[in-house]
DNA sequence: CTAAGTGCAAATGATTTGCAGGTAT
DNA sequence: ATACCTGCAAATCATTTGCACTTAG
């Protein structure tokens, strides 16, 4: 496990321990994949990766625990349209996405200029702005190869 | 109906020709919908307000004409997560969005960076980008003053 | 001990699809 | 005439929920 995934396990596990909620081994391998993960899984996939230690556990288990970490603050849900979501446990808070549209890969660009944009749409809006999505989609450079 | 719907709905109606398919009325009054309603209005709501001309319309129907819409470049989907997706004719291009937690209501910002954004995420990432979304999310000034 | 969590299966809600008539061209 | 469309109902897919049983604290 990276120094990264470690952190973020840690901080998981002790966001859990403060809630007052209970432990669990599903629960704690969970937010093991998560924080470990770095190509935004899927609940299916989290499902399928934990059923080497866990061969009964179920979705509606680990639906159940992402909500829970999501409202922890710990992870974010990439909603996409026409598939399910995909989840981040390793920056758990918003942040843009490029998404194939041919094989599915999800990666993190950097982009700088978010947060003044935030603020410009607060001021020109009125609204209060609680998080915010942005996501492009595209061929990545494997698929246009392939072409 | 305003200049820019009228504008909206004669490029609708001129694309559906030039593909050949028909131009049934229930098609004909879905694009009248989405080119005069600037609301963002959600499948049901199109059904509900057709259903003064159309008592029997079905929801299949809407549904498979925004598609077909959508396919000639003529509107926009606004994928939502827990609830159903909004539409736009008004913008059939990839624009932000503001959407309010509390009502639902969603507004257009204006926002001059974005062309920018595009660039800089092609240049780093390698992807033949093909469309974005950006949309934040907030609580309106009528639903804050509210609280 | 007991509130919380799990697994299973059934329920939900948005969207899609198969099919048996209709209708635009 | 005939390929395309519509309305209806059933199917699908991701996600949620009810319930009886199990377990962490």
């Amino acid at each position: 496990m990276s120094m990264l995934a470690r952190k973020r396990f840690a901080a998981m596990a002790g966001k859990l321990k403060e809630s007052g909620l209970k432990s669990t081994p599903q629960r704690l391998a969970i937010m093991r994949v998560l924080a470990e993960n770095n190509g935004h899984p899927s609940v299916e996939e989290i499902c399928r990766s934990l059923r080497r230690r866990f061969p009964g556990i179920s979705q509606a288990t680990v639906y159940r625990n992402i909500m829970l970490i999501k409202s922890l603050g710990e992870a974010v849900e990439i909603a996409l349209a026409g598939t399910g979501s995909r989840y981040d446990g390793r920056k758990p808070y918003p942040h843009p996405h490029i998404v194939c549209l041919e094989c599915g890969k999800i990666i993190d660009p950097e982009l700088e200029s978010l947060r003044d944009m935030t603020r410009e749409i607060t001021a020109a809006s009125g609204f209060e702005i609680k998080t915010f999505r942005l996501d492009f989609f595209g061929t990545c450079p494997a698929c246009s190869k392939k072409k």
